[in-house]
This record gives C-alpha cells, structure tokens and sequence, in this order.
RNA sequence: GCGCCCGUAGCUCAGUGGAUAGAGCGUCAGCCUCCGGAGCUGGAAGUCGCUGGUUCGAGCCCAGCCGGGCGUACCA
C-alpha cells in the first residue's frame, strides 16, 4: 500500500517535470508514513518540505503542483488533502483496506515473509557460553534475541545458520578440570584447601560424584595432570550435553556447534598469526606477540601470544572469525553480553586486517537480565556460585513466557525479569495478553463450526459488512505487519515484533469486547469470522517468530 | 582519565528528522442475560537530564555539561 502511494507521488513528480512546472527532474527518496493522527489521514508525505529548496518553490505550491499531476488509475485514494507547513495526507478508500484480508489468508503461515535477503546466507553466532558451568538467566536473554533474530532474518529470505561456538580450550577448561579434581579428592575424605579461583558452584561437586561412581579411585593412582586433564574433559563433556538439553527445553536448537580446540587442531591459530606477521600487523614486544589493531581503529594493540607461549583468546577468535567468512557467510553476527563491548573494536579490526569488509560484521550487544521476585531482586553472585539458572527459570514461569519477556525490551537495555509476573495469568503478564487472542479465536473458530458458519473462502459481500471503525482499526493494524517484521529484520531488533504483537492484541480484545463475531446476521458473521482469523494468522506468525507457541486453549 | 550504552508520566519502558510525545503497571471512575472477564471503556498524570547548535521542523542529529551502568588484562 504504501509503495503504490510512492509510485503515485514519482509518477506525479516525474509528470510535473515534463510539463514544465517543476525544474528539476531528480526526486530524493520519498518517505511516506502512517501519521500518528487519524484525521491527517492513513499516510503522508514530507516530499513538498524536502524538495523545497532544490525546486525553489515553497512547499505548499510543490504539494499543490504534485497533487495536479497525481493520478490514480486503481482509484484507491478517496481524498488527499495539503496540511500544516506542506505536508500531502491521503485517505485511502476502505474498499482498498479489505483485499489485505484475502492476502493474508491466501499467505497464511508467509504472510508478513519478504525476500529482503535475497537468499544471502548470513550466520548468527549466540549463547556460546563457556563450557564451565551451568546456562543462567543472563543466557537466557541472549538466547531468546539470537534465536528470534535468526528466526526473522530467515523469514526475510536470508539462508540463515545459527551457531554455537564451545570454548573447549585453554586456561578455563584446566581450570574447570582442576576444580572437578580437586573437589574428587576432598570427596575422596582428602583435607583439600579449595582456590577461590576454582569454580564454587555445587555441579562441581555433582561430577565428582559421577566420577566416583564410574571410575573409584583410580584418579589418585595415577600422574595428577593426566587425572585433571581427564576431569576436564568429562565436565566440559557432561556441561556441554546439560546446555544443549537446556536449550532444547528453551525451545532452540542449533544448527551447527563450532569447537574451539578444532581451530587449534587444524593448524588455523597459528597460519593466521604467521600471515599476519607477514602482513607486518603482528610485532613481538616484551616477549609477546601483538596484533596492530589500533591500525583498524582500537585504542591499543592486543596481546595474541603470551610470553609464556600461550596464545589468548582473542587469538583462536580472530582465526574462528576468518572461518565464518571462509565458510561463505557473507554476513557474520554475534550475539555477546554487553559486558564484551569493549571487544568490539579488536575483532572488527581482525576481520578489516584479514580482508573482509567491516560492515559485513555486526554485533547485538544483550544487556543484563535481574531477575525478580515480587519486584525483590534474586541474590545472585556467580563468584559464590549462586546463580538461578535458566533451566530453573523455564521449570517455573514455562517457555513461552521466558522466551517472550526476555523480548519484551531493546535488546541494549538492561531488563527486570520478574519471577511471579511471568507467572501471572492476569494481563499484567504480556504473553498471556498475546497468546488469549489466538486462544480465544480458536474458541470463535469452534463456535462457529458448531453453528455452521465456518467459512474461509472469500467472501466479498461478507468482507465488505466490515465498516466499524473498531474493524478497518484491526485491518491497517494487520497491514502494518509485514513492514515491523521487515524493520526488526533491519534492525535486528526482535521486540519489535513483540511491541507489535500487544499492540494487535489490544485491538483485537477491544474490538472483541465491543463488537459480537458470530451473531444472527450470517452474512456479517462470516466477514468477522474472516476478520478475525486473519488476526489469529498474524499472532500466530509473529509469535513463531519469537519462538513462542500459540495455544488453542488456555 | 578515555571509550561504549542509558537518562521520556509515580514505576517499567516504546518511539533511529515530521503535525497535538505513546503503551503497560499503579491510581481514580465505570462495563459481565451475551462468541473464553486471563477481557474492555474513560479520567488524571510530562520542562523527553541540562545548555547551546544544525533546519522549514529535534525526544531523535552535533558539541559541552550533569547523573547512572559497563568496559578499559600477556582473563574469558
């Protein structure tokens, strides 16, 4: 809709040039919008205001001369109008309102899909949290935004890969051998001092258990590096298995895991560190070995070789980096806690040194989760080792909820997760605003089948009874989708979708209260009916895009 | 110190150059003979942190300042 009104204003513009009346022939790039007034009509355009100094006209005389030339062979304007300092308002005829409904059931589960993406294939790396320990909330909200962002860019026409990267290599995971170990030998009735630098979390204690139970004692028999190397690898192992059943449970799963170590394995740290010493961005100073990454825009160099011979992670990441566009994406982005911004800088200018264009690279940055009880925040210290995990959060308030409230704020800013809201069944509870629509249509759709008057083949007499305000107010709504899912696609912003969605749902339940669906007048009864399982197709399709069901019943 | 993010109604937040700044919660006043009340309608509530600038037009862009968070490792 909003494109045919474009292609009328060029066409009017190109028009008046020919004529004579504009003198100049270049159009900028028309923005037309939906005013937030209804009375300034369903959309607008600022073209006058904009065009005004290079046509040398003022602006109302160029709205007026645009408007001469506009022609509408489709005849879907009903009135234009010139407002305020040059503003164009259109009012569209309602008839042209209604086809959006036959659209959006002849599209069904597509409708609001764009082929934006043009099949470019793009990965989304998310969650990777280090293998050391249990998936908690802060995760959570990553996953949720990776998941959706996926999720959306795939319905955009994208071929989309969602990857998880393992940090299964270096000082963390010896560390984590060495805590199991350690924690092996205290249960072995050993007087053992626990480091603080260890992990303290109990599941430390659960896989020395585990370990107990398969192999006795025989990690005190034997060389204590082969027996912390052997605990690393059954923790790491065992976390790894627990994070991917978490996810499972939270509804997302993972085309591809990416190991760390195999990025050692293959020889890929180390030839992207002699290439880019030849390439003369990589020095030695002080015994280590420094990228240049202030050539590429970061405040100081990064060490990628310690003096003790150990490569950072920054190292492996710059070589995992370079592997994701060897692979073919031509899009890469991840998805970190906003405590790595910092990071930013460095592995942007790792991919700008190794040739890759900068802006083929982007980061979501995933603000921190605090979670709540009855507005008192959860004590949460991960040095303690306490921490409320994601699982437990799923076991109590359920997916759906987690998954849509971990949506409903900007991914960059810091969101309360209140335990005993997500749980509510009252509309202080988002999810369950959204998902009572979808709900309560199905119980119409049932109804109506009980009565007879089920019926989804278009019906145009039927679809054109719908002349309430309350009525063409759901239509634009619904018009509006596919435009949202194209903008969170832009912007990689899911909650767009989920502001969105309450939005629809609140039309939708006042529309509801006002208005009955299924009464004595078949023929109005049918368009309804029609009305709203367009409504209950768009819930359903944006609520599937955040990962979240849309239940029948309730 | 420097860098990034944030500052919008009592609270939690939308709003990436348009007209009279929105929603939920809370608050006040209402709505069930009826398709699911897990719902709806209406009112009150604002110096968009402050000060300048850019332009026809700024919550949005730029500069400076104030307040909060995060980062600033040969940790990840």
């Amino acid at each position: 809709m909003k494109q045919k009104i474009k292609n009328l204003i060029i066409d009017a513009i190109t028009c008046a040039y020919e004529k004579g009346d504009f003198s100049e022939k270049s159009v900028p790039e028309i923005e037309v919008e939906v005013p937030k007034i209804t009375s300034h009509g369903d959309f607008s355009t600022n073209i006058a205001m904009v065009t005004a100094s290079v046509q040398k006209m003022p602006p109302r005389k160029i709205a007026e001369t645009i408007l001469k030339y506009i022609k509408d062979p489709d005849r879907i304007l009903a009135k234009t109008q010139i407002a305020g300092p040059g503003f164009i308002n259109f009012f569209i005829n309602t008839l042209s309102w209604h086809s959006v409904l036959r659209k959006i059931h002849q599209e069904d589960v597509v409708y609001g899909a764009s082929n934006i993406g043009n099949g470019k294939k793009i990965q989304v790396e998310f969650v990777s949290s280090n293998p050391t320990g249990p998936l908690h909330v802060g995760h959570g909200r990553g996953a949720a935004v990776g998941d959706s962002v996926a999720n959306i860019l795939r319905f955009c026409g994208y071929d989309v890969q969602k990857e998880y990267y393992i940090n299964d290599s270096g000082r963390q995971i010896d560390t984590l051998g060495k805590s199991v170990y350690l924690r092996y030998r205290e249960l072995m009735e050993e007087n053992i001092q626990f480091p603080d630098e260890c992990y303290q979390g109990d599941y430390i204690r659960d896989y020395a258990k585990e370990i107990i139970a398969l192999k006795g004692k025989a990690l005190l028999d034997q060389d204590e590096e082969q027996s912390i190397f052997f605990c690393a690898r059954f923790a790491a192992e065992r976390i790894i298995k627990d994070i991917r059943k978490d996810l499972m449970d939270f509804g997302i799963e993972f085309d591809n895991w990416f190991s760390e170590q195999s990025l050692y394995d293959t020889g890929k740290v180390n030839a992207v560190i002699e290439d880019f010493k030849e390439k003369n961005i990589i020095y030695e100073k002080d015994g280590a070995l420094w990228f240049k990454t202030t050539n590429f825009g970061d405040e100081k160099d990064r060490v990628v070789v310690r003096k003790n011979g150990q490569t950072t992670y920054f190292a492996s990441d710059i070589a995992y980096h370079m592997d994701k566009f060897e692979r073919g994406f031509h899009r890469v982005i991840d998805v970190w806690g906003a405590d790595h911004h910092g990071y930013i800088p460095r592995v942007t200018g790792a991919i700008e040194a190794s040739g890759q264009s900068r802006d083929r690279f982007n980061v979501i940055l995933v603000q921190l989760v605090n979670l709540l009880r009855e507005q008192v925040p959860v004590a949460m210290s991960t040095r303690a080792g306490e921490f409320v995990t994601l699982n437990e959060v799923v076991q109590e308030v359920g997916r759906d909820a987690a998954r849509f409230i971990f949506l409903t704020r900007h991914h960059e800013s810091p969101l309360d997760f209140d335990l005993e809201l997500a749980k509510k069944k009252t509309n202080d509870n988002p999810v369950f605003y959204v998902q009572y629509v979808h709900a309560r249509i199905s119980s119409i759709s049932r109804k109506s089948r009980e009565r007879g008057l089920y019926e989804l083949e278009w019906n145009e007499t039927a679809v054109l009874m719908l002349q309430e305000p309350e009525e063409i107010n759901l239509i634009k709504a619904m018009i509006r989708y596919p435009e949202v899912v194209e903008d969170s696609a832009k912007y990689m912003e899911p909650h767009r979708i989920t502001f969105y969605l309450m939005d629809l749902a609140s039309s939708f339940h006042a529309y509801y209260n006002k208005h009955r669906v299924l009464s004595d007048d078949p023929l109005l009864s049918k368009g309804r009916l029609y009305l709203v399982l367009a409504v209950q197709k768009v819930i359903r399709n944006g609520l599937s895009l955040l990962g979240v069901s849309a239940p029948d019943r309730m």
